[in-house]
DNA sequence: GCTATAGGTTTCCTAAAGGAAAGTACTTTC
DNA sequence: GAAAGTACTTTCCTTTAGGAAACCTATAGC
């Protein structure tokens, strides 16, 4: 039970999930990208939530040398790992929702 | 995606799988049994976090026509269908773990 | 020089989360 | 009749999360 605390309190927050299921989908994304692709987040949460989980190894941050500086946001191989649990979720989710339209 | 943030609406806060999961093992438990297992919850928090779960399905009240009182607690039918998404999580956290002491 | 794009940071503010402690109500045990 | 147990709710307070808008740096295009 321990375990799901240490869980949570890496990927508490209304947008972990959000930004990691993004990224697991489209590999290599810039930070516009991310702002863009994700709805409703703010340029300051998207910027902090990265640092969040660079910091935790579960997203890799490489600069590019390119003429207008570029930023490449991928998924490290094991923020993958979370890969099942975020589908687990999503379709937990759809289902959910369903439910509670039939029931009432 | 937008299921994602479905389903975190429902499951957010410090609290709620922590709950969920102590429900899903202990079928059947009281209020005070949950304050007991469940490490650091104070009574109002508990309180709030198991009324959100029954309004949402995830688990029952029922009241025990009891000398003193007593209330239990079981997860629902759908509740247990995040059986394995907390498993998934908590197996993750504890890996996690792992993964965090062997780099460093 | 002006505007646009990338990639942020900083400031300011509000709303929500969460905790500690006390209170309520009823019952059983000593 | 006092204490203790069950099951909460209420009040008060502090902390954290999160959003909006402005600002900053650099380069490219017109």
């Amino acid at each position: 039970m321990q375990a799901i605390s240490d869980a949570m309190s890496i990927l508490s927050g209304k947008w972990k999930f959000h930004i990691l299921g993004t990224l697991i989908e489209g590999n290599k994304l810039g930070f516009m990208d991310l702002l863009r692709e994700i709805d409703g987040i703010g340029s300051k949460m998207l910027s902090k939530e990265l640092q969040d989980l660079e910091m935790n190894r579960l997203v890799n941050r490489t600069v590019k040398n390119t003429k207008p500086i570029t930023v490449e946001y991928t998924i490290t191989e094991y923020g993958k790992t979370l890969a099942p649990l975020i589908d687990n979720l999503a379709n937990w989710g759809i289902n959910y929702r369903q439910f509670m339209c039939e029931e009432k």
